[in-house]
DNA sequence: CATTTTTATGCTCAAAAAGAGCATAAAGGA
DNA sequence: TCCTTTATGCTCTTTTTGAGCATAAAAATG
C-alpha cells in the first residue's frame, strides 16, 4: 500500500509479529481464506477493510515469491510458503494500531535522486561493492559481475535506469550490503560487516518493496497510475511532485506541463488553489475519457498507418 | 513456452489429461516439488528439462491465478489451486509425445492485424457484443460496458491498443463469445449459443495465453526480448517479422531498420543470408553490451539533465 | 541473355516531439 | 512598495518520427 504525501512516497508498514527484541518492520500480510475469498484480489480487499478499515481503489498483482527458506519457519521444517504480493495505490489515510506510513526511500535510499546523486552511492555502495568484487575468486566472475554492477548503478558513465530497482537490490543483497543478507545467510563472515544501506525489513519484504517501486516506475510513463495517488482535483505541481517522488528524479516543469496538457489526460476546473506560496495554481482533474482517445505510446514500434 | 517460426507465433500445447472425449488443448503444467526445487523458476526449468528434454533460456513469471472454481476439481470439494504462470521464450525445438507448437492466433484470432482488420471482429465479435449489450438490464450498465467494449476493441474510431489483450479476452468471456464461458458457467442459456471465437483451451489457459501475449506486447518495445526468439544471427527482416508476429501488426520496413540500427542493440556480421528471394540481406547479431549504453526510453517523463 | 520481380538498403523531406530556457503574471511577505 | 515565489505562456533548437523515393543485388522468367 503506497501513498504520497508532501512529496514523500510512503509505504504502509507494521511491526512484524514475534518477540519484541527481534521485531522488524514488515509489509501488511495475511493468509488466504479459501472459503471466504472468491478471488485473490477480493481476499486482499476484504482483509484490508476488516483490519485497517480502508477500502482500496487501485490494486495490482505484483509478483509471487516462493524461494525455499524465504520465511524462517521453513528452516524448522515448516511448510513451503508462497507469498503473492499486491501493490495498492491510495491517498494517505489515518492508520490503525501498529501500522505506520514510512518513507519508501528509508528502505531504498539509493533510489532517490531528487536532490542529486544520493550520498549512499559513493559513501557505502561503491566502496562496498569494490570490496565484494575483489573478494571474488575467479577473474571472469569479477569482470562479469563488475559489469552488472556498473549497469545497475550507473558507475563509470553507464546511465541510471530508474526502473532497475530490483536488480540493484539483488546486487546489494548478494554483496551483503543490506542487513537482511547478514540475517539470512551463513556465508557472510561476521568480520565483513560492511556498512549497511537503508532500513532493513522483515523476511524478504524489502525485496518486495524494490519490486513494487520498479514496477511503478516502469508503468507511470504509459499508464495513468499517478492519479490514484492524488485527490479528486490537484494542481499540476502536485501532479509533478507525485511523479518526481516515484521516479526519484526532478522533472522540467514547463515541459512536464506541456506533455500533460498535450496528452489530454487532464482538464482544468477553473478553480485556483489557495494558501500556497506564490501565484495560485489552477486545479485540474483527471479525465478518464481521455484513455479512449489516446494513441499507442509506440516506442520503437513504428506501425504502418494507411 | 513461445517460439516464432516462419512468421507464426507458436505456443506449446499438450492434450489435457482426463477422458479422451472431453480432452482439450492445454498449456504444459505441473505441481511444485517443495523438496526438490529451491525456487519456483528452477522448479519450472527442471520439469521442462525432465519432461520435454528442453533447457529454457528466457523465463519470466507472468501472473498467479487463484480464482475459486477455476479448476473443476474445486467444485467437487477439492483444494484451492493456485497456478503460477510463467512465460518462456525460445527458438522452436522438436517436441516429445503429445506436445505440439500451435499458432498462438488460433486461440486469439482477433489479435492478428497483420493482414488488416481481422474478419472475426466484424463477423462475430461486434454483432455478438451488440446482442450481449442489448440483453443487459440497466441502461447505465449498457452505457458503461459499451464504452469499455469500444475502448478494448477499437470500435467507432477508438484506437486499437495492441497490449490490451487480456481486457479483450475478459470481455469476450463475460459476453459468452468464447466456448470456455459456456463450459464454465451456468448463467448462459443454451439457446444463446452465439458464434464462438477462436479455439478453446482447458481450464483458464486461454486467459493465461492472453495475459502472456499482452505482457509480451507491452514489453518488446522497451526490453530486448525478441532476440530470445531468434537464432544467433538473423537478418533484419527476420527480426522485423518476429516483432510483427508478436505485435500482431505490420511495421514500416525502412523506419524499423533505422530504429534498430540507431538503438545499437544489433551489429552486422558481414555475412549475407543466402537462399532467399531477392537481394541477400546482411546477417546481424544481438549486442548485449548495448544495454549498458542505452538511455532510458523516457516516454512522457521529461527528466532535467544538467 | 535480357527483362522482370523481389528483397535490401541508402537517403531525403516534412511534421511532430523533446529539451532548454526566457519572460510575464499573480499571489504573499518584508 | 518591492522582493520572493510559484504559475504559466512562449520561443528556439535539436531530435525523432512518419512517409516514401531511389538504387542495389540477387533470383525468376521468358
Amino acid at each position: 500500500m503506497v501513498s504520497v504525501v508532501d512529496a514523500v512516497p510512503r509505504v504502509l508498514v507494521v511491526r512484524s509479529p514475534g518477540d519484541a527484541r527481534r521485531s522488524e518492520l514488515a509489509l501488511p500480510s495475511g493468509s488466504l481464506d479459501s472459503a471466504l475469498d472468491r478471488t485473490l484480489e477480493l481476499g486482499l480487499r476484504r482483509r484490508v477493510r476488516e483490519q485497517a478499515g480502508m477500502s482500496l481503489r487501485y490494486v495490482e498483482q505484483l509478483y509471487t515469491f516462493g524461494d525455499r527458506f524465504r520465511v524462517p519457519t521453513e528452516r524448522q521444517g515448516g511448510p513451503r510458503v508462497l507469498s503473492i504480493a499486491y501493490l495498492a495505490l491510495m491517498e494517505a489515510q489515518p492508520t490503525v494500531d501498529g501500522a505506520r506510513w514510512v518513507d519508501w526511500y528509508d528502505f531504498l535510499p539509493w533510489e532517490d535522486w531528487r536532490a542529486g546523486r544520493p550520498d549512499v552511492l559513493d559513501q557505502c555502495i561503491k566502496p562496498g561493492l569494490s570490496v565484494w568484487l575483489n573478494g571474488l575468486d575467479s577473474k571472469e566472475e569479477r569482470r562479469a559481475i563488475g559489469a552488472r554492477c556498473e549497469m545497475a548503478f550507473g558507475f563509470d558513465g553507464s546511465p541510471w535506469h530508474g526502473e532497475h530497482v530490483l536488480e540493484r537490490y539483488e546486487i546489494l543483497y548478494q554483496a551483503a550490503l543490506v542487513a537482511e543478507a547478514h540475517r539470512d545467510r551463513d556465508d557472510v563472515p561476521a568480520d565483513v560487516r560492511r556498512s549497511e544501506c537503508g532500513t532493513p525489513m522483515a523476511v524478504d519484504h524489502r525485496r518486495i518493496c524494490a519490486t513494487a517501486l520498479g514496477r511503478l516506475r516502469g508503468k507511470i510513463s504509459y499508464r495513468p497510475l499517478v492519479f490514484e495517488l492524488l485527490p479528486e482535483t490537484f494542481t499540476l505541481l502536485q501532479l509533478q511532485q507525485v511523479v518526481e517522488t516515484l521516479a526519484g528524479t526532478r522533472l522540467h516543469k514547463q515541459n512536464f506541463r506541456r506533455m500533460i496538457e498535450r496528452g489530454g489526460l487532464v482538464e482544468g476546473t477553473g478553480q485556483r488553489a489557495a494558501g500556497a506560496r506564490g501565484r495560485p495554481a489552477e486545479r485540474f482533474r483527471f479525465r478518464p475519457e481521455a484513455l479512449r482517445e489516446r494513441v499507442e505510446s509506440g516506442v520503437a514500434v513504428p506501425v504502418v498507418r494507411r
